[in-house]
RNA sequence: GCCUCUGUAGCUCAGUCGGUAGAGCAGCGGACUGAAAAUCCGCGUGUCGUUGGUUCGAUUCCGACCGGAGGCA
């Protein structure tokens, strides 16, 4: 704790890239992405990943940590950026996080603790096969035996956090609900001053959004997304499941029309966008900084400063 | 020109034997603690083409008109 940072977030294509290099130069400071998908190495157009030219000098961390085959994980995240942010602080210089990924965020301010095991191991696959085989409202059961009030959180239909759920007490001899209880018990790790970017109009966003979409086409997408195939890039791991490149390889499987599949890209994009929000609407630390039309850095830079100043930084 | 079919939510369509209507997708809202660009939950937003007629009552039945599709000439 007291330890401060800043943090940049808010929906794709909301500029956030942009304003964390400008935040970056004006404070000496250095860039650490919170993003899920800019982790992969070789997934450069579709996750936005900032080019050198973007970059602008300054440095930038936690992008190409992985291999698209890996399984990577917001642990993994947390223990790896937590050690950029240690290194940046200690020469001096102040972390600047760039990301939309909330959860990835959250986890990094708070230091959350997670439950002291491996998943590779077999258990996590076993649940899923019951699941399978005996039905998810029986393992849904089985929790609501062992965990009540994590069945009463968790919907009947959510596999994810049910075998989640299970996996931790199988694993650990600890429910899910005492781990958090534990998590929440712990004192955050980091103070940020947290910028959130979006629009006022939503329309405004989508019609961003688009643009994008259609830049990532034309800068080649569809080559990066059949060169990770081609290097036999399984479409069911996690790095595929990313927006653009899941869309793009069931086009070129199916082999249907392309323009199809740039439609599919930009709804779950826009989709995607408002799942952000809605977890980062609820964040009462984030200051907002909401664009009319298009984005307008100078102002938001200002807006910035005086907010951080506010903060004690800058 | 004549005949047939058709017009219902933003889109694709269901339905009402006459009592003002509902699905999927889209959209909107929400949840989120080792896959999170993932996963899950909730919400119907409507001159039932227009206009007359019959009727206590018409989106529903009848006529005309307008738009769309097809057929015959």
């Amino acid at each position: 704790m007291d330890k401060p940072l800043v943090a940049v977030c808010g929906p794709t294509a909301s500029g956030k890239t942009k304003m964390g290099i400008l935040l970056a130069k004006h404070l000496d400071g250095e860039v650490v992405s919170v993003d899920s998908m800019q982790v992969y190495r070789g997934m450069d157009i579709g996750t936005a990943k900032p080019t050198m030219e973007e970059r602008e000098g300054i440095v930038h961390h936690m992008l190409d940590v992985a291999d698209p085959g890996e399984n990577y994980s917001v642990a993994r995240y947390v223990e790896e950026a937590t050690a950029c942010i240690e290194d940046i602080l200690q020469r001096g210089k102040v972390p600047i996080l760039v990301g939309g990924t909330g959860l990835y965020l959250e986890a990094l301010l708070r230091g959350q603790p997670f439950a002291d095991y491996k998943p590779q191991g077999g258990l996590r696959d076993a649940l899923r096969e019951e699941a399978k085989t005996l039905g998810l409202p029986a393992l849904w059961q089985r929790l609501a035996q062992i965990d009540p009030q994590a069945a009463g959180r968790i919907h009947p239909n959510d596999e994810k956090r049910i075998l989640r759920a299970l996996e931790v007490f199988g694993e650990t001899g600890e429910t899910i609900t005492r781990h958090n209880e534990k998590t929440r018990e712990t004192p955050p790790r980091f103070a940020a001053a947290i910028l959130g970017l979006s629009f006022q109009d939503r329309d405004h966003l989508k019609a961003r959004i688009d643009l994008r979409v259609d830049e990532m086409m034309a800068q080649g997408l569809l080559e990066e997304v059949k060169g990770l195939l081609n290097r036999g890039i399984s479409p069911n791991c996690t790095a595929m499941q990313a927006i653009g490149y899941k869309e793009l390889a069931s086009c070129v499987q199916s082999g249907a029309p392309l323009s199809q599949g740039v439609q599919e890209v930009k709804l779950r994009s826009r989709q995607y966008a408002k799942r952000q929000l809605s977890w980062f609407r609820r964040d009462p630390r984030i200051h907002w900084l909401l664009w009319e039309k298009t984005p307008n850095f100078s102002n938001a830079l200002q807006d910035s400063i005086s907010f951080l100043h506010d903060k004690g930084l800058g």
